[in-house]
DNA sequence: GATGGCTATAAAATCGATTATTTGCCAGAT
DNA sequence: ATCTGGCAAATAATCGATTTTATAGCCATC
């Protein structure tokens, strides 16, 4: 069904398969995934809402743009909704929460953070653990709206965070920057707590923000010729065999 | 097209034209508007991405439900992302989102509040006003993230603000609540104004908590017979002529 | 008399075709 | 030689039909 799709593309995004500015043929991927035309439109439509693609009138979809500007405010803001989930979830504490968060934290730190063969692209199954410990850590926040708003950012980020792997030559201890998280939060020391998450988040988008790739491949400084810089159908659609 | 489809309908859930709960069939509001099969799906998709309507697999969608839990949560959530908002604007205060607050305010205030010969229903006009008005206040804030998190819960608290009209008993100076908010923004005292538009934002979730209507009309308590209390198709997407 | 299965109906999901729009290209004219 | 106008190919948007699935009513059996 129509979910499935949804899902499939999203994911697509998300990992990076589809480059950020890319288009979106639908016939293409309609073609590729072996469903209609009408399928896709509408997983495209919701993705859409969601902010990983935009759609144009009469000039169909592509996968929504980064950028250094969209990358500090999407930090920034990401920082403030996280602190304020953190907050309520350390005020919220009970044993069930932090059972959770460790058994969350010791999945994460016990899971390679590339694939063996790979050195370059982040394990699929690393960045399931590594949100399933970020929501952990807030899920003591009983606001569902307040979880709504930080599942958006997250989701936005991820696509930085696999954009940046490439880029991370700076040797980092994230295990060891979990753990302080996780220590702060189950000691209910909000403040240091927010303020290790607020650096660890900081420190993610600063090694993307020095880094060449955002530079060059970024969304639209003057805003033409946006189809000639990456050509988006020729290399990135192509080179992707999809259905992975 | 389907935007205009998309607008339409939301529009009617919005105005409570479409009420909570209402079962949203395809086929009947595709013969209303007009259009295909197709283009009410994909309308209806983006919808539940952004909130107003939820989908149950192979059950089709219906309007959002409504429930004290969940206008508590919002409203709460609200306040906190609303005062982001306007701490930065009003850290980031120049002459020209000075101009444009007083003139949204001097709109609002000449606005009439109902339509001159229905007193019980919001008037659409004034409800832009209101929303103008707001989205001023806090438009001197720069992360479009953050106030791109701020629509979707003004979309949110528009419906319980349309319900809560009839019950509104209880007058009250809205001019002077906006009035105070503004004078205290434009003063740059960002702690008067934070608190005025919480206590702003409380009262009117105050006011409908208090009132019957969202006691016996919520969401589901026990989860049965939702589609005999509404008959959705039969009086509301009839009675609205649609295309307004 | 009650319960369980079966059938009929209605609605949702999917599909392939058709229509309209845009974009790139070629030819002709200045 | 270059610019402009039209033409053709590609692609997005819309539509109506078909298929699958859920629900409710009915009959048979226990």
């Amino acid at each position: 069904m129509t979910e499935t799709i949804f899902r499939t593309i999203r994911a697509d995004i998300l990992a990076c398969r589809l480059l950020p500015g890319a288009k979106l043929k639908i016939a293409a991927l309609a073609q590729r995934l072996d469903v209609s035309l009408g399928a896709v439109r509408e997983a495209l439509s919701r993705l859409s809402a969601e902010g990983l693609v935009v759609s144009e009138t009469q000039r169909g979809f592509r996968v929504a743009p980064v950028s250094a500007a969209d990358l500090t405010d999407l930090t920034t803001t990401r920082i403030e909704i996280e602190s304020l989930c953190l907050r309520r979830a350390i005020a919220a504490q009970d044993v069930a929460w932090e059972a959770e968060l460790l058994a969350a934290f010791h999945r994460l730190a016990h899971t390679p953070e590339r694939e063996p063969n790979d050195a370059v692209r982040l394990a699929d199954n690393w960045s399931r653990m590594h949100e399933a410990f970020h929501l952990a850590l807030v899920s003591g926040c009983k606001s569902s709206w307040l979880l709504r708003l930080r599942g958006t950012l997250y989701m936005q980020s991820e696509r930085y965070r696999r954009l940046s792997i490439p880029v991370a030559r700076v040797d980092r201890d994230l295990v060891a920057e979990h753990r302080a998280i996780m220590d702060a939060a189950i000691a209910r020391d909000a403040e240091r707590a927010t303020a290790l998450l607020a650096e660890h988040l900081l420190m993610t988008a600063r090694i993307l923000l020095t880094a060449p790739e955002l530079k060059e491949d970024p969304d639209s400084p003057s805003g033409e010729e946006r189809g000639r810089r990456v050509r988006p159908q020729g290399s990135a659609a192509e080179k992707e065999p999809a259905s992975a």
